[in-house]
DNA sequence: CAGTGGTCTAGACCACACA
DNA sequence: GTGTGGTCTAGACCACTGC
């Protein structure tokens, strides 16, 4: 019943998958070539390529160039996380959105975050903090520094009613990022905003952006305590 | 010098990622199908195919089968997270990686832990913590609890002398996983065994591991305090 | 019905690793 | 020099969508 007539580079990496699980192929050991596996499935070269390659993305076997097909060891799983809009979580979470903001200030670059964005010294930053919600409950409390030499049309945005990740995505969709995660207990002020106890732990993403070398945003997002962030391998 | 000579599907990609930051397709847009494109850039379909393929598989282009590729609105963030075992991250940072069990018991699952690991009630677990350690500084807690009927082997492990994801890992090669990522405080016990106070966050990841629809084992690991997940899009 | 993306094929050329 | 994986080509069939 659970059975799939799967057929093609599907077919393929299921059996090979199945051979690894059963170590008819074992760790460290180098497995038949795309030209021998491509005669014994009867299948064409491309085909068995494309279920090889998509088993070393997924980090379960390593190929090197000139030299051949290898079954990972030490192997690290690779999950992929998606990060979604803060709104698009909330809302399939079935809850209703809200949005606010908090302090909105033009400030010189902390020691850290000039390090951290590639500053130089002397530039001011805009500085946002808002609060997200989920049907009326605090959820996230971010706190954003924008870069005013990358973005400056930022100073004359309205963040009242813009929240400034969806206002960023729109002015410059295609950027790459860093993002770090970790814990931190939250300060009186913090938990107030979030309508928690002070020294409660919060789950800490930060995020920094970069167009092309130069730095878009620093964002730290304080989620409210419990919340936990899901993946699937 | 910052030149690079792309070509093939790298070339495309590349290409259509620029038309995609000035805007020449449009957020939400259909795009030129695969024949156009091929003929447009002189390759054949198959190249063009590799190129959005990637592209979509990046969260940035939506492809419908008979329909067409459209550029994603609302762009989630494809974040692909690579999770070491622990001896490798902690090696590759430089410090000696150290591994010592806590505790060591056969239980019965508690009730949060039966329907997570979707258990029949009777059935009995082994309880293990362990800690691991970076040049003798506690790094993490682990608290684990493997299932006796899928790994049965596991009662007669030795670990005392090895950590118990490198011997499960190696028992069985191919499972799958799914993660949480969460933010808790220490209790005054975990904070002892981490070299922390009582009350710091600490990041928490937990893992369930199956085989096929059988639960392997459930972990948690709760980070020393000030611990930084990290990754890059 | 025309057009789409998903997939496969049989062939090819390449640069390099390894012996 | 042989064999490897990486890539490309020109062609094909398919199932389905949207007209």
């Amino acid at each position: 019943s659970g059975l799939k007539a799967l057929s093609g580079y599907r077919f393929i990496k299921n059996e090979l998958m199945r051979r690894l699980r059963e170590q008819q192929y074992l760790a460290g050991a180098t497995i038949p070539g795309e030209v021998e596996l491509a005669a014994e499935f009867g299948v064409a070269r491309a085909t068995v390529n494309r279920a090889l390659r998509e088993l070393s993305e997924d980090g379960i076997l390593e190929r090197k160039r000139h030299s051949g097909t290898k079954v990972a060891t030490l192997r690290t799983r690779h999950a992929k996380l998606e990060i979604p809009l803060i709104r698009t979580e909330i809302e399939s979470s079935g809850a209703t959105y809200g949005y606010n903001l908090v302090a909105r200030e033009e400030r010189s670059a902390p020691d850290w975050l000039i390090k951290r964005l590639a500053l130089s010294e002397l530039q001011k930053l805009l500085y946002l903090q808002c609060l997200h919600s989920a049907s009326g409950q605090p959820h996230i409390l971010e706190c954003r520094w924008i870069n005013l030499k990358t973005v400056p049309q930022a100073l004359s945005a309205d963040f009242e009613n813009n929240n400034p990740n969806e206002w960023l995505v729109n002015q410059m969709p295609f950027t790459t990022a860093e993002f770090s995660f970790s814990a931190e207990c939250l300060s009186r002020k913090d938990a107030k905003h979030l309508n928690a106890k002070a020294g409660e732990a919060s789950f800490i993403a930060e995020r920094i952006t970069w167009l092309e070398s130069n730095s878009v945003t620093f964002a730290k997002m304080a989620f409210r305590p419990g919340y936990k962030m899901l993946t699937r391998i």
